[in-house]
DNA sequence: AAGTGGTCTAGACCACAAA
DNA sequence: TTGTGGTCTAGACCACTTG
């Protein structure tokens, strides 16, 4: 005997067919029922590996369809949203943060059209610098829905990005990636020359379907993003 | 009645209750039998719900101690990594495909350091460029194991991109997404200004420890990564 | 040593989509 | 209509970690 059948050994021998096209791409797979019966083991353990490699991309399931290997294996990678803070301590640099302004304006339209607002209501407008080692880090733009955040909360020493990472669990929205150049605005702020390639993240968050708010984040050259799978 | 108790309303009551604060940041929550009992399921569904919440990054658990509320929720996203051609016909455009070199070459430090490479045994080396509507969109250069993708496998009409992609099923590696310059070469085959701001990835594969592939893709001005969460 | 989550089992019913 | 995956149950044993 060698033990009950584990759902990752399961795992691991579809990979394996997959792999060596013993089940080629497209191809319909045995049935849960069939395969518990073939490893020996419960069909929920077939199950818990089957929609593992699912939710990995390499097998699409449908009921009554049944199983099969995605033609285009689409590869899903995932990157961990950190509080900036973290980010900073984590390269083992000390973090600063630097409120630079804080009022309410009305949005320009592309911020209106992220957010869906319809009305020109005011959003809370913030500006912020991140530090690293007492050099800026990244510069954040962010327009906040003023119902989730009134004057009360003040954000001279905790920045937005923190506060609301932690006070608004389970929240949607989308993210952007793009490079961008440094204006005169940006390469002040950010003490770089003007015309610097920058990397710079748009970002959305809505929560129950309510615009909560939209932010720029626009780092200092040389920044990178990383992430493994 | 109303039925079974569904793991993903255990989730949703876990998730209130983490918003709420009734299970403040850092507290230990309720084991899973306990919430068995209090919502009148079975274990395994709490545990079905508690371990989705805890992949997502709100909930932290532990053997013998038990589950706490985490202290930063760490969001995650996820991308996909899609064949370019897919990105650009998702777009709406027709996709193109010009190899413009394919030789073997003593690959560069940086490159032998990021696949982990310790002779200077010469890779393939690749250069192509992807074009939507007949414009360029994306430059690749990429660096290949010749053990994995010999001279018998041409990328005149398909891109490495897509062959790796199809063929190399289970791979693991590193991502990193930065910005870059438009230097006169760029500027060239891109065909934008030079000193234009281009969003570039860096991406290393290896399969079971064996390094692959190394590849650099830098896209045209004014590109964007989306996701959503 | 003991408590907690991780997993497996065997069986059952249900939801969805294909035929 | 029917076949397939999705899920729930009740019980059991195990692995890991903390005390």
């Amino acid at each position: 005997m060698d033990g009950p059948t584990t759902w990752q050994s399961v795992r691991a021998e579809a990979q394996r067919r997959i792999r060596t096209r013993e089940w080629p791409p497209g191809a319909q797979i045995p049935h849960e029922a069939d395969l518990a019966a073939e490893f020996g083991c419960a069909r929920a353990t077939v199950n818990r590996a089957l929609r593992d490699l699912a939710e990995a991309g390499y097998l699409e399931r449908r009921r009554k369809g049944g199983t099969r290997v995605a033609l285009t294996p689409v590869r899903k990678a995932t990157f961990e949203i950190s509080i900036i803070r973290q980010d900073v301590e984590g390269r083992g640099q000390d973090y600063g943060y630097r409120l630079l302004s804080d009022a309410l304006e009305p949005p320009p339209a592309p911020v209106r059209a992220a957010l869906k607002l319809t009305g020109p209501a005011p959003l809370r407008a913030l500006t912020a610098l991140h530090l690293a080692d007492d050099k800026p880090f990244c510069l954040e733009r962010r327009w906040i829905n003023p119902a989730f955040a009134g004057d009360d909360v003040r954000f001279d020493t905790v920045s937005a990005n923190e506060w609301l990472v932690r006070n608004l669990a389970f929240s949607g929205g989308g993210f952007s990636f793009y490079a961008t150049l440094a204006d005169a605005e940006l390469s002040g702020l950010l003490e770089c020359a003007p015309g610097a390639a920058l990397f710079a993240i748009d970002r959305t968050t809505f929560s129950e379907a309510q615009p909560i708010t939209a932010v720029t984040l626009t780092y200092a050259p040389g920044y990178r993003m990383v992430t493994e799978i």
